[in-house]
DNA sequence: CTGATCTACAACCACATGGTTGTACGTTAG
DNA sequence: CTAACGTACAACCATGTGGTTGTAGATCAG
């Protein structure tokens, strides 16, 4: 899934069909490159469930799943309180070990 | 930065010297792959900004860098988010339409 | 000083990736 | 029906990536 996150033109394809969603030609219209190229991008996007398409006549519609991003803002959400936490335990030491004569915080 | 998250190794990396800062060479005897490898791998988390080194006598000590993480979960929170307020707007066209007698939510 | 350790980096290789073009097939418009 | 459109997919190519080994510079132990 970060591998998803990991190229531009993916995370822009994201932005655009969270604003509105758009189909898979429509969005190729956009960029530079050809229909195959974004088409790709949209199956890399569909594989790491970040994006669901859906049929309409002979477009196929993209849009987000915000699941998946949202459990991947949880994962870095963890990831930083994990660094919080250890960087209190430092600080808790540093005073500690500074100033003995204080109480320590304990668990 | 999505880039350097994308490689397990690299999150796996994030995650021990989140939990405690470590040398290179600690790092690199917890996986299989070479001294080489892991030292790469601590160069481009370090080219991203999500870790930090620090000289102490020959050893580098890795350390991570709260803030950004903090900024990769700010961005994915805003697709959320992002989303959110598109999923608003439909299902509010959706129950307009199909309930014409409803007041409108309006803006 | 000498040897061991930690790090950095270059050179190399196998393979994945992002891009291309071409082909095929279902659906809509006329 | 026929033509145009939207999509999917295969084949191919250049480049990037993750891994290796080898070499070299710093620093520490004795």
């Amino acid at each position: 899934m970060f591998h998803a996150l990991a190229d531009s033109t993916r995370r822009d394809i994201i932005g655009r069909v969270l604003r509105a969603e758009q189909s898979v030609s429509e969005l190729a219209r956009r960029y530079e490159m050809s229909f195959a190229a974004v088409q790709k991008h949209v199956a890399v996007l569909e594989r790491a469930a970040l994006v669901r398409k859906q049929r309409r006549g002979r477009e196929q519609i993209v849009h987000g799943n915000a699941d998946t991003l949202r459990k991947a803002a949880r994962l870095l959400d963890r990831y930083e309180q994990l660094w919080r936490h250890r960087a209190q335990a430092i600080s808790d030491i540093l005073s500690e070990d500074s100033g003995k004569s204080e109480k320590r915080t304990d668990k």
